[in-house]
DNA sequence: GGGACGATTGAA
DNA sequence: TCAATCGTCCCA
């Protein structure tokens, strides 16, 4: 293994926490995206929600383990990569040990508001899913030395997961 | 095999 | 306000 694959990236441990710690400690930390060409590009991460267990009706999970869902039944600090719309990549960080399907999505980076922008950007597309963060070549996150001030709010986008799920404030900002 | 729908975005 | 666009899930 080189040096570089190590240097400076987040310990599979950090991962396998429940989501609700591992969420809010993701604002303000460095996702970096190695492309083919060799070029590299930092962003911090501004804005994630968090998706919690089988019982938490907006997580994909709440539908038991399918072939779509069962990397979020994989141990911490691997990638769950979904379609939506059939256009935009949805980038995910599964948390928690094994058998707890739980995971952060990444809503925003520095410079790119929105889920499906970032991807497009990263160009993050259905070959990510299940990618390892402690061992990938082309991706992975970094400790930026940041512990960001930060704003709930509820999660977008889920209001038929019924009141009481729709409205947890699950969804993380960096305060401006 | 068919149909409904979605953790979104950008344009009208 | 609404179309684009397709993988996944559910029902038959």
């Amino acid at each position: 293994m080189s040096n570089a694959i190590k240097e400076g990236r987040l310990d599979p441990v950090f991962f396998r926490r429940d989501v609700l710690e591992v969420a809010p400690e993701l604002l303000g930390k460095f996702l970096v995206r190695k492309f083919d060409n060799g070029r590299f590009v930092k962003h911090l991460i501004t804005e994630v929600e968090a998706y919690r267990g089988e019982e938490d009706l907006a997580c994909h999970a709440s539908k038991g383990k399918t072939p779509r869902t069962s990397v979020m039944y994989e141990p911490g600090g691997v990638l769950y990569i979904y379609l939506i719309y059939g256009m935009y990549w949805m980038m995910n960080v599964v948390t928690g040990p094994e058998d707890h399907p739980q995971a952060v999505l990444i809503r925003g980076i520095e410079g790119y508001d929105g889920p499906g922008k970032l991807t497009r950007h990263l160009k993050i597309d259905k070959t990510f899913n299940n990618e390892d963060l402690s061992t990938s070549p082309r991706i992975w996150i970094e400790d930026a030395g940041l512990r960001p001030e930060y704003t709930t709010l509820p999660r977008i986008g889920v209001d038929y997961a019924g009141e009481y799920w729709k409205n947890v404030p699950w969804r993380y900002m960096i305060r401006l």
